[in-house]
DNA sequence: ACGACTTTGTGAAATTCTGCACGAGCGCCT
DNA sequence: AGGCGCTCGTGCAGAATTTCACAAAGTCGT
């Protein structure tokens, strides 16, 4: 019959709602108890319809005339993210990066606490970042089952991103969040998001590179004349 | 190599571009001097077809029955992103995270060495990062403009980060890298892309959370289904 | 109760992106 | 030279995403 395998979310929906309930938790703090999409649209910098069609997909939640209950609604997005508890995290890689990511806080507060942090060098074992002491990568695997993480975080050098993918995985992770420039190779079922900043830097070079040459022309017929996004 | 593409690249393409240079390069690096889009989609892990659409777009750099030879691709791909010199890049905020970036060292080996970094907190001031001395948020105007700074990276926490946006902006910032995990309201004319980490984890942990519901559960009776749609 | 407003939810059109399929160009071998 | 095999470039169809536009459904004032 019906029974549809549970409603799918686009992707790019999935990107935006953490935003959105960013946005609206910050509201329901401020004591906002309705809020529209036209609204919410403006504080998200997107489209109102956008909004309303993400929100759509979640089911109907809004009420016509009034908008959207912000308490309800963070409730709703909250557990459709799946973050209805907290989701132990790992850390493979002591360096630079992994330091500032384990002390930046950002991540306990919003429901991530990381609950591990490994490194090869020795070194670094034993340290203690953001409350958490650094044990040996060969640690790894009693780390991860002792804590039923499931999600691991890679800021290792290059060269052994792939090594460290595939010690998480072994470990029983199914989800990485991958900050080295290095296309991981994993199983099929295991997620993997990639962070890179070189990237970033380099598309916004492009932009910036193309506005030195659309300045110097004056503006041929038809083509774009910037991109205004407002 | 006059041929200069006058077609506008697709987003999604600028973003791969960065990866495919990494990968080239890579590969000149190791002596090969030719490759196939078979051989490249396999490295970056897409598809063939989408590899030889993306790299049309920079114009007919292929040999039917060869490939791409890889030192033209990388120099084509570098000046197209507009990397043939370097982009001074600014750092606003040497906390944690402002201090892992200028650290990282992978901003400068990249073609965007921190020329400068700045924060409000006196007790940072002063102090060197990355071979580059933290100099007070007051001075952010005068670093932008005697070392030509055209991109600016936010490391804030989220409360400073518009106000951080808007004095980057007005020393002459015209592409920002938001880390803060706020929408940046600027001017049109700047680009803005943000990297948000507690996103980031949020999207796997959606991931994670829709694997146990589907894996585990049959169809919960008190779920929500949402309207009946058609 | 009713009309004037407001705002949602969603078909449908528009736009962007992806992947397939295949013609065409190129090197190599005979 | 001609045939063969490999690989590029791209037209096109389909998928995904965005945007428009409007009926439906609610609130509010009288």
């Amino acid at each position: 019959m019906v029974e549809r395998p549970r409603r799918r979310i686009p992707d790019a929906t999935v990107e935006r709602l953490p935003e959105y309930l960013r946005l609206l938790a910050a509201a329901a703090e401020e004591g906002v108890d309705h809020i529209s999409s036209d609204r919410l649209a403006e504080l998200a910098g997107v489209n109102a319809a956008k909004v309303r069609k993400d929100l759509s997909y979640l089911g109907s939640y809004g009420t016509r005339g009034v908008g959207y209950e912000t308490a309800y609604l963070v409730y709703q997005i909250r557990h459709e993210l799946g973050l209805d508890h907290d989701w132990p995290v790992v850390i493979v890689g002591a360096g630079n990066l992994g330091q500032a990511l384990a002390g930046h806080g950002g991540f306990g507060d919003r429901g991530f606490p990381v609950v591990g942090i490994v490194d090869v060098d020795p070194a670094k074992v034993g340290s203690v970042i953001g409350g958490v002491r650094v044990r040996h990568l060969d640690d790894l695997a009693q780390v991860v089952g002792s804590k039923q993480v499931s999600i691991g975080v890679i800021a290792t050098p290059p060269s052994a991103a792939q090594d460290a993918a595939e010690l998480l995985v072994r470990a029983g992770v199914t989800s990485i969040l991958n900050f080295a420039p290095v296309v991981l190779s994993v199983p099929s079922g295991v997620f993997v998001r990639r962070v890179d900043l070189a990237l970033e830097l380099q598309v916004l070079s492009y932009h910036e590179q193309r506005r030195v040459m659309t300045t110097r022309r004056p503006l041929a017929v038809g083509e774009n004349s910037g991109s205004p996004r407002s």
